[in-house]
DNA sequence: CACTCGATGTATCGGCGCGATATACTTGTC
DNA sequence: GACAAGTATATCGCGCCGATACATCGAGTG
C-alpha cells in the first residue's frame, strides 16, 4: 500500500522522503499515516527494486546541498516504476476494499480508470455492507448476553456503517450519472 | 493488543488457539480480527514469558481427543498472567485512545476501574477531536485545489468524528451519573 | 551574542500482526 | 461413498510501527 502511495506522488513530481512522509501525511491526512519506520525503508525496496531512482542534484545550492554528512536524497520514478504505478491503478481486488487500502486509492482516484472506480466502490460497499449485516446481527442476537460497552461499541460501528453505505451510493450515483453524460 | 485480548478471554475460562480467535472475532467481531498467523505464536510468546501454561488434559475423552499427531493445546492464566493483566486493565497511556486499541480495551471495560474507564474515554475524546479539527482545517484550506474524490473522503471522516464524538460524550456523561450515584 | 527549541532530514532495530500455505481429522450432506 | 465445510495447529516472509540516534537550520528568547 504503501508502495502505491509512494510511486502515486513521486508521478507528480521527484521527491525526498522527508518531504513524501509529510504529504502522505496531510493528503491521506487521518486516515492513513506512515511513519519514517516504513518510509525510508520502503524508498530503499524500490530502489532496489528498478521502480524509483536517486536524483542527482539538479537544483540549487541551496536546495541541494548536503545535510552534515547525509545528503538529501530525492527520487524519481522511472519507466518500469510508471508502468508499475499503472497497474496498480487499474487493480481492483479484494485489498483496495479494506480500511487501510480504500482511502489510499480513493486519493489516487482522479487518475483510475472510470470501469476499475466503479469496481472498487462496489466492492467497498459489499465490504461494509457485510459489516453492517454482521454488527445488525450480533445486535439482535445479544441484546443482553453482552457487556454494555461492547454493545455501545458495536451500534456506533453500525451506524458507522450505515453512513458510509449512504455516502458509497451517492459516489456511485454521481459516477454512474457522469458515465451517462459522456455516453449520452 | 493481542496479548492483552488473549489475556482477557483466557481470564474466564481456559481455551485453545482456535477457540480464542474464533471468539476474538465475534466479540471484538468487525471492529479488530486477529489471524490465526497471529494468534499461535502470541500464545507461544506468552507462555515462553510464563503468563500462561498449557493445561494438562482434564477434559472428557470428547474434549481431549487427538487431532492426527496434533493435539489440541489447551493454555490458562498464570498467576504472573492475572497479574500482567491487571497492569494492562489499569493502564491508560496513548495506544488505549487510536483505533486499535481503543475497540480492544473497550471489550474488557466492565472490568476496567471506573477512573481508568475515565482516563480512557477521554484521551480516546481529545484524539478523536484533534482529527476532527484536522479534518476541518484540511476541508477549509482546501476547497478547491484538491481532488473531488479525496475532499469526499474527508467530509466522511469528518462527520465520523463528529459522530464518535458526540458518542463519547454520551459514554462519558453515563460514566459521571454512575460515579454521582456511588456516591450520593 | 549565546541558548534553546522545533522543524528538517536520513537511517536502523526489534517486534507485532497479516496472508498464504501445509497438514490432517471430523461431520454433515447429496 | 464422495466431497465440502468446519475444526485444529503451525510456520514463513514481509509490511509497517514505534523508538531511537544523529545532525543541521531557523527563529525566537534572554
Amino acid at each position: 500500500m504503501l508502495e502505491f502511495a509512494i510511486l502515486g506522488l513521486l508521478h507528480e513530481a521527484p521527491m525526498h522522503g522527508y518531504e513524501l512522509r509529510k504529504r502522505l501525511h496531510d493528503t491521506l491526512g487521518m486516515f492513513r499515516t506512515f511513519s519514517y519506520g516504513s518510509v525510508y525503508p520502503t524508498l530503499r525496496r524500490l530502489q532496489r527494486a528498478g521502480l524509483i531512482a536517486e536524483e542527482p542534484g539538479t537544483a540549487t545550492d541551496h536546495e541541494n546541498r548536503t545535510w552534515g554528512r547525509k545528503a538529501r536524497r530525492v527520487y524519481k520514478l522511472t519507466a518500469e516504476g510508471k508502468e508499475r504505478f499503472g497497474e496498480l491503478l487499474g487493480d481492483a481486488g479484494p485489498q483496495t476494499w479494506d480500511d487501510e487500502g480504500f482511502g489510499v486509492h480513493l486519493a489516487f482516484f482522479s487518475r483510475t480508470p472510470a470501469d476499475v472506480r466503479m469496481r472498487i466502490l462496489e466492492g467497498r460497499r459489499r465490504r461494509v455492507e457485510e459489516r453492517r449485516e454482521g454488527l445488525r446481527a450480533a445486535l439482535a442476537r445479544a441484546e443482553k448476553r453482552i457487556d454494555r460497552y461492547t454493545r455501545e461499541l458495536h451500534r456506533l460501528g453500525l451506524e458507522s456503517s450505515e453512513r458510509e453505505v449512504r455516502w458509497l451510493n451517492e459516489l456511485i450515483a454521481h459516477e454512474q450519472a457522469e458515465q451517462r453524460g459522456q455516453h449520452g
